[in-house]
DNA sequence: AAGACGAAAGTGGTTGA
DNA sequence: TCAACAACTTTCGTCTT
């Protein structure tokens, strides 16, 4: 299908092929690194009219980053003016105007706020699909009348919020709230609300969803992030990763990964890019330690240092 | 001197009467 | 609607490397 095996940006090679989507998208930076690729699928032949629904493909894809799905008619383009005289210009006139009434408040303010979508979401650099999935997630909020009373940003932010934790590449709400300048606790009300209201199931977040993330901001090699996933996965079992944030635990897995690892990272640095404080690593890594039995491994290494 | 540790008090959100 | 509650933060003093 691809042919890519590493991300040109971070040398990771976890990558995420969406093949709906036509592009590959590295979890750990977010860089879409191919963004046209050719549909290799096979290319389906209509045989009778019961698979004109499923196979027939035509026309440009719909778009929800265009404010009206690339399908509007503009009346009123350029050359058109010239074809027409007397009534017909009339005609012409009075349609026009028209339709500048119907431009409702409701369409200016998509355009409006699909500009800032796409401000924020290329500032974060998420993948297209999730920008997508984002704008359709306004629009709707918009069609059930969910912005009124908020402002049209920190509905964005709530809108891309949610659709980065649907599509497996959290981002955490203070990254959310850096790129958009709306204030965390704002960006998470809207958030709740608008998924609320719009039934959209929220799927905790995994923690092993950061994990690559954090990983490579943190510069540790790929040995250490798997390691800090299985920590994850073994933390999972023995229950301590539900009703806690899910940033401080896969923060805390990584710095004991590390730690084992022989690639030490202060606290700091983890707490510093997890978006958590240092106490909170301590907790967790207090708790993993007790319950993943991990004292013999730490204590090995502190052996293999003396010596 | 820097990092790790832990106690205490404060914050914002959830839950259950 | 309010109070109890859990998770997390901030702050700060102490211990370790």
């Amino acid at each position: 299908m691809h042919f890519i095996k590493k991300c040109p940006e971070c040398e990771s090679t976890n990558l995420f092929s969406n093949k709906d989507r036509g592009e590959v998208v590295c979890k750990d930076c977010g860089l879409v690194i191919e963004d046209k690729m050719i549909d290799f699928e096979q290319e389906w032949r209509e045989f009778d009219g019961d698979d004109e629904q499923s196979k027939r493909r035509a026309g440009a894809s719909l778009s929800y980053t265009q404010f009206d799905q690339g399908l509007g008619t503009e009346i009123g383009q350029k050359g058109d003016l010239y074809k027409l005289e007397g009534k017909e210009k009339n005609k012409f006139f009075r349609l026009r105007k028209w339709q500048y009434r119907i431009s409702t408040a409701i369409e200016r303010n998509l355009k409006l706020a699909l500009a800032e979508l796409k401000r924020v979401s290329s500032y974060l650099k998420l993948p297209r699909s999730v920008e997508e999935e984002s704008a359709r997630i306004y629009t709707l909020a918009v069609q059930r009348g969910l912005v009124r009373g908020r402002s049209m940003e920190s509905v964005v932010a709530g809108a891309l919020y949610a659709a980065c934790r649907r599509h497996e590449v959290p981002r955490t709400l203070d990254e959310l709230s850096e790129a958009s300048g709306i204030e965390k606790k704002e960006i998470g009300r809207t958030y709740r609300f608008v998924t609320r209201e719009l039934g959209i199931t929220i799927l905790p977040s995994n923690p092993a969803d950061y994990v690559a993330r954090f990983a490579s901001s943190l510069r540790l090699n790929a040995e250490t992030q798997s390691y800090a996933v299985q920590i994850l996965e073994r933390a999972q079992k023995s229950e301590l990763t539900s009703g806690r944030g899910p940033t401080g635990i896969a923060a805390a897995a990584l710095y004991v990964s590390a730690l084992i690892h022989g690639e030490k990272r202060t606290q700091r640095e983890v707490a510093d890019v997890a978006g958590v404080t240092e106490v909170t690593i301590r907790n967790r890594y207090k708790e993993l330690l007790e319950e993943l039995k991990l004292e013999k491994e730490i204590k090995k290494i502190k052996k293999m240092k003396k010596e």
